[in-house]
DNA sequence: AACCAGGACGTGA
DNA sequence: TCACGTCATGGT
């Protein structure tokens, strides 16, 4: 327990809770960013089936993407009635793909939430397990621990290019490090505690996409060094 | 006007 | 395993 704890108390302290997603159900509020802030400190969510689809289809429209962008793919989905399995496995691709054509990469990223939405049906109400996603086309190691973290609320840790960036920036972790060993890195090191998981996860996001942007990598962090 | 964002896949060493 | 090219829109 040394300074990954303290990193965190300083970020939590400092932003406050991110209550990152489920979006479309909260979206009146507005935070310091001009963006939609959602739900901080409410860990109830996602309360319903539909919200925790939406969930996993915001993890997979978000890969390499600005979550900004991401909001606009979610909105278009939603009139289209497509944050359903249902909808969304029977919705045409070509509709599919100018909805969420604000999101990127809407080529792969059709076919993606095609396969999940099969899925997620196939799973009925079972917890998937990580490898149960793994094997899925189009869910890496980001995209499965985020959606069991926030989906599904298992305590799995998700790293992302920030979260590498940032700590080996700090000399906490070394830049060898792969995907697997960051994320045990932090988990042998945190209190397994899914609150603790979800809050730092974005609030490294946050901080790292002021202080960390790979243009600015160089500048010294203002609130941790 | 390049550069980058809440990555993953396919290919070739 | 690991490095590298590819995918695509929108903000800065």
């Amino acid at each position: 327990m040394c300074q990954i704890n303290q990193i965190y108390n300083k970020l939590l302290d400092h932003y406050g809770a991110q209550g990152w997603w489920p979006l479309l159900d909260y979206q009146k509020n507005i935070n310091d960013d001009g963006l939609w802030g959602y739900h901080p400190d409410d860990y109830s969510l996602p309360k319903t089936k539909i919200q925790r689809f939406e969930v996993c289809i915001g993890a997979i429209l978000t890969q390499n993407t600005a979550w900004k962008n991401v909001q606009k793919a979610l909105i278009n989905l939603k009139k289209l009635n497509a944050i359903k399995p249902d909808t969304l496995k029977k919705i045409d691709i070509e509709k599919l793909k100018k909805a969420i054509t604000p999101a990127g990469y809407y080529n792969q990223k059709s076919k993606k939430l095609k396969i999940f939405a099969d899925f997620f049906i196939s799973v009925k109400n079972k917890i998937p397990t990580r490898n149960d996603l793994l094997s899925v086309w189009g869910i890496g190691p980001e995209t499965a621990d985020s959606i069991l973290l926030y989906a599904y609320k298992k305590p799995e840790f998700v790293v992302d290019a920030y979260t590498k960036r940032m700590f080996t920036n700090l000399g906490l972790i070394d830049d060898n490090y792969n995907y697997e060993k960051i994320k045990s890195f932090f988990e042998e090191n945190l209190k397994n505690d899914i609150i603790v998981y979800q809050e730092y996860h974005a609030l490294i996001v946050k901080h790292a996409g002021i202080y960390y942007r790979k243009k600015t990598n160089t500048c010294k962090d203002p609130l941790l060094s």
